[in-house]
DNA sequence: TCGAGAAGTGGAAATAAGTGGGAATATTTG
DNA sequence: CAAATATTCCCACTTATTTCCACTTCTCGA
């Protein structure tokens, strides 16, 4: 389970340093190998541990292609996804095409989510982070389902 | 059950002892496992022993991601749990991120609330309680819910 | 009121993580 | 085919984190 925020630097050669929180399980649960993606809802990118990814692929391989929207989706998704592998210092090194989609800088934020993670430019996750904070803010705004969790 | 409000110092390297009267109760119920996340309603901190969060967890993953804003909800809820476990001498030590998010200083509280434990900044909290206290005064105010209760 | 034990606090040393640079290898292009 | 450029791999340095130990303060009981 990958949970928590971490904000990190990418060097110069796109270079990213896998905090050594999240290497652990990467390692011992796909040997460091990765696959990553476009989040088609957001400008970020979403990194899936190698078994994960390949559930997620047979998923979006087994919808209906015939309508355009779905094929549209399976284009982006499988399109961008690209594996990788963690170098001998546990960095990642990200293509310049999911660079470029996630528009990220030499800031970066990796967001815990569970069975994946995702990542962010900075500016863009604060102003995402800051939405969501008005957001809960306006109770008038809350969906039904989120009034009646128990926290 | 956690209950009770109590003052605490965090020292400088953001490290917090947790007061023996809840560490009993954290030890024995997940071995000083627990997951910190953030409350999207106010500035403060939610502590949860690891079981009661993973039943939260499936909870928030069971929420319609469609919609916008739940999608948004998860990933502040998600992204900020952090698993921490409590050091040889019962400390907590908190992440940068959540010690921003909630603006601890030197000076911390914490106040049970039955399944869970939040964390405040002493000034805000201070705040807060004035504000909750002025408005229990104005009973125009106050949700159904609540006139109903029996004290 | 004093003493013993528990709880809280602070800091230093050891270890690990993050960062940057450079050399070697591969790739592209003229 | 050679030169220039880009990419990968590896090593070394710096910074941060963690662990451990020791001291102080508080609490409870005698």
């Amino acid at each position: 389970m990958f949970r928590g925020v971490q904000h990190i630097n990418m060097d110069a050669k796109g270079r990213m340093a896998m905090p050594a929180r999240q290497r652990e399980p990467l390692l011992s649960e796909c040997g460091g190998q990765i696959v990553v993606t476009i989040d088609t809802q957001s400008a970020c990118l979403a990194i899936y541990p190698l078994p994960e990814w390949e559930r997620i692929e047979r998923d979006i391989q087994g919808l209906p292609a015939l309508k355009p929207a779905v094929k549209r989706f399976q284009r982006l998704m499988l399109g961008y996804a690209t594996d990788l592998e963690l170098d001998g210092n546990g960095r990642m090194l990200l293509p310049q095409p999911l660079r470029e989609y996630a528009r990220l800088e030499k800031k970066v934020v990796l967001v815990g989510q569970g069975n994946k993670l995702e990542l962010w430019s900075e500016s863009l996750w604060l102003a995402e982070r800051d939405q969501a904070l008005q957001d809960s803010g306006l109770e008038a705004e809350l969906p039904e389902e989120l009034m009646s969790l128990t926290l």
